[in-house]
DNA sequence: TCTGATCGCGCG
DNA sequence: AAAGCGCGCGATCAGA
């Protein structure tokens, strides 16, 4: 059953459609619910487990949460839509030609904003913001419901067409058993359980001790300052720093001010970053590192954000679901996908409960060797650790050298050592290293890439195509410059991007089977926190082997929605823990 | 005085 | 020890 959400002028209109996106012939009209009963009726209609349909998952589903309405699934017309206009596996209908014009004139790919005529005014109020994406579906009842058949009749068409269209399509995507329009439906499915979550999450939260938190700033900086003022350790480090560099004025936080004050003082370094002051033995080094150590905490982490940010024990960001082009999720608001290490000993379990942390380990080596089907790697990764297998196999046991050579091939890396350990890489697993190269040189030349489920890199930026019809040698030498970038890009992209789809997959289903646990009445396990290949379970202390049984059950069922039964282990290391300090 | 760019650093 | 990818954010800086 397929359920339509529309905002209505006077309420909010509901329609069932068939799974073609037409109106259900046993129920055709539409059914106009006001704002107070909306909660209430959704409840209800939730007993038939449908499938909701609506605009932005962000628009409808947070306000259902805090009514305490949670439902089971749906579809993101604007994810989706967003995925569908730009995939390889859709290009050729004319779902994703009507997409192309409309992004004619999307600010990614064009001259800087100044330029550019401003932004129409919003059509229908303040109701909705203007779209991340470049896709704009209608938002009354029947602009969704023809935006939905066409984005179901793209996918249809996904599934008709031979594999490889020439000088469209880079190698990344076309196993020879794989099923595009499975593949690509799985990763709406993903994509939109993921906006689910990040709804859910948002709506739960981390649990955040602020006494620890404040406990962990007293500790490093002392106690709080007065708005405004640096704390005492900070204050003296400064005074330190002052004297050590002979610079009575020096404020530590201008980078200007620090560079002249070292040079003045023959310390010559080109920036101020940290690994180039670790260079120099001069005194002072050390306690500038300590300052800008503990500025940073202050400034990212300190009182100011626990204000901000930590309520009643939750600390509660906005995650962005599709924030990043290869199907990573990004974050508005506390930065909260940059939790440092030193004030994880602030998230803490309630009483009577217990933190799950698990990762997947070395994930995106793990995906190359599946999407490049390369035997010989897939040995290493029988290992549980994936490095030290390669290690065995081609660098002499040597497991430092065999991560860097191998992070440095999904990477682009061509200086220093692992530039240097490519040709040795490459002699031993020519089919994991020949994929991400093709991938590189694909992007090079201004193909698109595309992740194991169907999602694809970015068209090349304005700066590539202008760069194309360079003439002089000097602007030849950009042209390469540009295009060697672009080709790290998707070399990257194919990997990172097919590593997304599996930690979505993995999130999609380790929600269900939550769900199944809260269902029995067995256990209040929640997802709490999301990061890349990382999730955080906060579960009462009984429900802990359940949990840890669902994650690891959740991840062996990615692997096979995403790559079949191919002989690749996927690995996750759980950790049960009271903080989250003490997980890895 | 405001705004956008840049630097530097946190995370994967 | 750092380089190759992807992000967000705060302080400073440059320019209007």
């Amino acid at each position: 059953m397929y359920l339509l959400l529309a905002a209505h002028a006077d309420g909010t209109a509901l329609q069932e459609l068939t799974a073609d996106g037409l109106p259900a012939p046993s129920n055709p009209q539409p059914r106009v619910v006001s704002a107070g009963d909306l909660a209430g009726v959704v409840r209800g209609l939730e007993k038939r487990r449908p499938r909701w349909i609506w605009h932005r998952t962000q628009d409808w589903y947070p306000s259902l949460l805090r009514a305490g309405v949670e439902l089971e699934r749906c579809y993101d017309l604007t994810l989706c839509g967003s995925i569908l206009a730009h995939s390889e596996f859709t290009a050729h209908t004319g779902y994703a030609r009507a997409a192309e014009k409309l992004t004619q004139d999307d600010e990614l790919h064009q001259p800087p904003r100044a330029l550019q005529p401003p932004p129409p005014p919003p059509e229908q109020g303040a109701l909705f913001d203007a779209p991340a994406r470049d896709q704009r579906p209608g938002q009354s009842l029947e602009e969704l419901r023809a935006e939905y058949a066409a984005q179901q009749d793209a996918l249809r068409q996904a599934g008709a067409v031979p594999a490889t269209a020439p000088g469209t399509t880079g190698g990344s995507a076309d196993a020879p058993d794989a099923n595009r329009r499975q593949r690509l439906q799985l990763l709406l499915a993903a994509e939109s359980a993921g906006a689910m979550i990040a709804a859910e999450m948002q709506h739960t939260g981390v649990p955040w001790r602020e006494e620890l938190h404040e406990q962990i700033l007293a500790d490093c900086l002392g106690p709080r300052p007065a708005p405004g003022q640096r704390p005492a350790k900070l204050e003296a480090l400064t005074a330190e720093l002052r004297q050590l560099l002979r610079s009575p004025a020096l404020n530590p936080d201008s980078p200007q001010e620090l560079m002249r004050a070292l040079h003045r003082n023959g310390i010559e370094v080109k920036t101020t970053r940290q690994w180039e002051l670790k260079e120099s033995s001069h005194p002072a080094i050390e306690p500038l590192l300590a300052y800008k150590k503990l500025a940073r905490l202050h400034a990212a982490n300190g009182w100011v954000w626990l204000d901000a940010w930590v309520k009643n024990g939750r600390f509660q960001p906005e995650y962005v679901v599709g924030g990043v082009v290869s199907g990573r999720w990004a974050s508005r608001g506390g930065g909260a996908l940059q939790i440092p290490r030193q004030i994880r000993g602030a998230v803490h379990a309630d009483p009577g409960h217990k933190l799950i942390v698990a990762d997947a380990s070395q994930l995106e080596p793990r995906v190359l060797v599946a999407l490049a089907q390369d035997s010989k790697m897939a040995e290493a990764a029988r290992d549980k650790d994936l490095y030290a297998g390669i290690a065995a196999q081609g660098f002499g046991g040597d497991r430092a050298k065999a991560k860097v050579a191998l992070l440095g091939a999904i990477y682009g890396a061509t200086t220093g050592e692992s530039g240097r350990l490519m040709p040795q890489l490459a002699r031993t697993y020519p089919r994991a290293v020949g994929f991400v190269e093709q991938a590189a040189r694909d992007g090079e030349a201004g193909r698109t890439v595309t992740s194991r489920l169907g999602r694809s890199s970015p068209p090349p930026s304005d700066r590539w195509l202008r760069s194309q019809h360079s003439t002089t040698a000097e602007e030849q030498r950009r042209a390469d410059s540009i295009a060697r970038s672009r080709g790290r890009f998707t070399r990257n992209f194919v990997v990172q991007g097919s590593a997304a789809d599996w930690a979505a997959c993995w999130l999609a289903e380790l929600r269900r089977r939550l769900r199944d646990l809260r269902s029995d009445g067995t256990a209040a396990a929640e997802l709490v926190f999301f990061l890349h290949d990382e999730v955080m379970v906060h579960c009462p202390d009984g429900a802990v082997e359940d949990c840890m049984r669902a994650i690891e059950d959740s991840a062996a069922a990615a692997k096979e929605l995403l790559f079949g039964r191919i002989p690749v282990e996927f690995p996750v290391s759980v950790a049960v823990v009271d903080s989250y300090d003490k997980a890895k």
